[in-house]
DNA sequence: GACCCGCATC
DNA sequence: GATGCGGGTC
């Protein structure tokens, strides 16, 4: 028997706009610790990782954990049909190849429930290792959300640089060349506005802007994102979700090829 | 000689904007009493009742009772070209085969006239009895308008069952099933927020959402929608126009097949 | 289905 | 002035 109730519904709607176009069917996973998931992208570049801790529901009834297979998209359009100030209520019984959905308006005026079939689809978990980083940026998600879009129209990739000055974007494409640094910034009135270096040596990794472009949906999810990166290690992209965890998006660099070949295949 | 001039003439458009969609072609018929029309859709399945009051125009000349044959396309092309300030004035000669529409800016600074052809069109035109309804639900508009395309993106059919306590509607679908229930209440602040129900006996009748989603064009005329039920009837879908009249929108019952054939063809 | 723009609301 | 919602376009 699983029972999750959720007052900020808006939290789960905004994970789900944010993953279903990265990933088609995935296991949310429920345990005492929290609502997980854990999927690699269609094309099996790209890996997401949710964690919705136990704390951060109104209630959390798991008696075993469970594994729910689900179509992201079909469950997307299910809690699109909540309402945003709505509590959503997660609910499933032992055994059964159904989970429900309940949405509650804030007035209880209006109760919908949702039945949505589950699936069976295997996947492998993989344990992702705690690491240490070369370089971590923390700067406004929105921010980092516009340089992608932008850099993306003038070409594929995007080099990451990171020196103790600041973070470096730079793209290279048929009409031309962009270069987008931000310097690191503690000084602004607001914590979230800050842009935040922390280097242990200077790194410089190229990204397809592809799928950089798939993670900023999560932007709505936090004010700031935290990028974090080594040489030879995927890239981590997270958005912290208030109270309750974070959703994290990780991505292998393209292998660096010669400087004037900045446009290489995956 | 006719003559109806309109000071809200967005009204007029709001009008246009939520038939023109379900029916191609229909006469506009006036009289001493009103502007009305009575048409059914394309496919002949759903039937719309507009009325239009003499005493809600300004000015309100009808000589003699005419029915004017209009494309409500081509009509509504042209109300697009008004204002939604401007005063309408519809006018026609006896015997012309035209209409003209006159808008005003509200300042006067602009004044334009459109004239449209009619056309003939041979409407049987219905007597709708009055009929003792077993259950009339009155509800936000936009709520209800909510509810119809929430529920389309589930399944083609929504099942709408009154009992006492409320108002259910209820649909099943590829991905799964969906039910919302709106209570009664009314002791909400403002009473276009209230929820009624009058009952006589419980009903639960099926409909399909297409033509639903049709009708809930007509949102922007009225914050409240009505939903009269009875078994064997066609259900009237109305939206009143403030000072004016309504439009009602009739939609008869899917046959109610078994439990396991829920998406059964129009 | 995703993205962009405009309108309405707070 | 900023944010959220809805409609239209690609």
């Amino acid at each position: 028997m699983l029972e999750l109730r959720l007052v900020q519904g808006s939290l789960l709607k905004k994970v789900l706009e944010s993953i279903k176009d990265l990933v088609n069917d995935a296991n949310f996973d429920c345990s005492a610790t929290g609502f997980s998931l854990q999927a690699m992208d269609s094309s099996h570049v790209a890996l997401v990782a949710l964690l919705l801790r136990s704390e951060g529901f109104e209630h959390y009834r798991c008696d075993r954990n469970l594994s729910m297979g689900m179509n992201l998209n079909n469950m997307s359009k299910m809690l699109k049909c909540a309402g945003n100030d709505d509590i959503i209520t997660i609910k499933a019984d032992d055994g059964s190849d159904t989970v429900t959905f309940m949405f509650e308006s804030p007035t209880q005026d209006k109760i919908a429930d949702f039945e949505m079939k589950l699936m069976d689809i295997d996947s492998e978990h993989l344990g992702i290792p705690e690491a240490e980083y070369h370089a971590i940026v923390r700067m406004p998600s929105a921010e980092f959300a516009r340089i992608c879009k932008d850099l993306s129209s003038i070409g594929d990739t995007v080099v990451i640089s990171v020196t103790k000055e600041g973070v470096k974007f730079s793209t290279r494409g048929d009409i031309g060349t962009a270069n987008i640094v931000c310097r690191q910034n503690t000084t602004v009135d607001k914590p979230e506005e800050a842009t935040i270096v922390e280097m242990n040596e200077p790194v410089s990794l190229t990204f397809a802007l592809r799928y950089m472009n798939s993670f900023t949906k999560a932007t709505p999810l936090s004010n700031t994102v935290t990028i974090s990166l080594s040489s030879e290690l995927p890239v981590v992209v997270e958005y912290k979700i208030a109270e309750m965890g974070y959703i994290r998006f990780y991505l292998a660099p393209k292998i660096e090829e010669d400087e004037d070949e900045t446009k290489p295949q995956a």
